[in-house]
DNA sequence: CAAGAGGCCAGTCCTAGGAT
DNA sequence: ATCCTAGGACTGGCCTCTTG
């Protein structure tokens, strides 16, 4: 049995097409379907179900993805740890958020210390947070959504206080505060539905009995801002930002407690190269001074 | 017509054996 | 011990056939 063979095999059972799949390795379809079978006849088993054109998992290539995953995954890491031992190259650090509005700044920051660090990083949907085994290559999640999961560790970062924002010359824009009940009736401007941030602010608006009135919906924060500031609605939003920046009016929640935990996760057993580990404590040290949250490290524990 | 599979061929790699 | 060569095994590409 040959890497190859399991790269292969990875790319076929997550396609199940023969084409796309040789399209995808750059290789030719009959090789491609030759590899593939040479593989089955090394474990005497076959891999796939064939029906006339499609090509399915069967049982045994269901439990055979599992482990072929998990040995790439562990070869991945150690392919990391060489790198790291030999100084090869300084890392490569995958992220994963919801948005980018609490790392924007620290980012900057970072980048201009650690030029050599390459970042990638992405947005997280809730199929996401659903599937995180689909993941594995994630170093860091930086979330204000817990993960409800065991095996991963967490560090919280700063309690982020939530606020209605309205625009100048709304009924409210002379309040000090709002209760979420006030508004259940109000036009309002979010995220998209698979967005982990509209999910959160919709169960907020649940605890007093409504489900926003979404009249825009977006993925862009800062197109949220504009929308509101154009008077399609008001809008649930973190306090990043000064109602200078914005040219709006933030009214803190006080009904219920609008607030979130912005936190910095990643699996217990993932190995971190040395940029991940400076990269964390980086920003553990960066939100130190921010509203506390308690700062002792923690496991993730089902809390669902 | 599209997709998977088989036949054939060429290129590459590995290994055993001989020459130096 | 090192280098060279021949043969076998393996892989992938092209062409073509079969099937739905």
């Amino acid at each position: 049995m040959e890497l190859l063979q399991l790269k292969y095999f990875l790319t076929v059972a997550k396609l199940e097409h023969m084409t796309n799949a040789a399209q995808e390795l750059h290789v030719s379809q009959p090789a491609l379907s030759r590899t593939i079978h040479r593989l089955e006849e090394d474990l005497g088993v076959p891999l796939f179900e064939r029906q006339g054109r499609q090509i399915r998992l069967n049982p045994f290539g269901k439990a055979f993805e599992a482990k072929a995953k998990a040995a790439m995954h562990l070869l991945e890491e150690g392919r990391r740890e060489i790198e790291d031992l030999s100084g090869l190259k300084q890392g490569r650090i995958h992220l994963a958020m919801m948005n980018m509005e609490q790392m924007r700044k620290p980012l900057q920051i970072f980048l201009a210390e650690h030029s050599e660090v390459n970042f990638h990083m992405f947005q997280l949907s809730i199929e996401d947070f659903e599937n995180l085994e689909l993941k594995r290559e994630v170093d860091f999640y930086l979330t204000s959504m817990p993960i409800y999961q065991e095996g991963f560790i967490e560090i919280p970062l700063v309690r982020e206080k939530l606020y209605l924002v309205v625009p100048h010359g709304h009924k409210y824009a002379n309040r000090k505060s709002i209760h979420l009940s006030e508004v259940s009736e109000e036009a309002f401007v979010g995220y998209k539905e698979n967005s982990p941030l509209r999910l959160m602010n919709d169960r907020l608006c649940a605890h007093v009995g409504f489900r926003p009135k979404m009249v825009c919906e977006t993925e862009d924060p800062a197109s949220i801002i504009d929308l509101v500031r154009s008077g399609f609605g008001v809008a649930i939003i973190g306090g990043c930002r000064s109602e200078e920046e914005l040219n709006l009016v933030k009214l803190p929640i006080v009904d219920p407690i609008g607030e979130r935990i912005f936190r910095i996760t990643w699996r217990e057993n993932r190995y971190l190269s040395r940029a991940a580990i400076v990269f964390r404590d980086f920003i553990v040290n960066y939100f130190k001074d921010e509203e506390p949250v308690g700062n002792t490290l923690r496991k993730a524990l089902m809390l669902r």
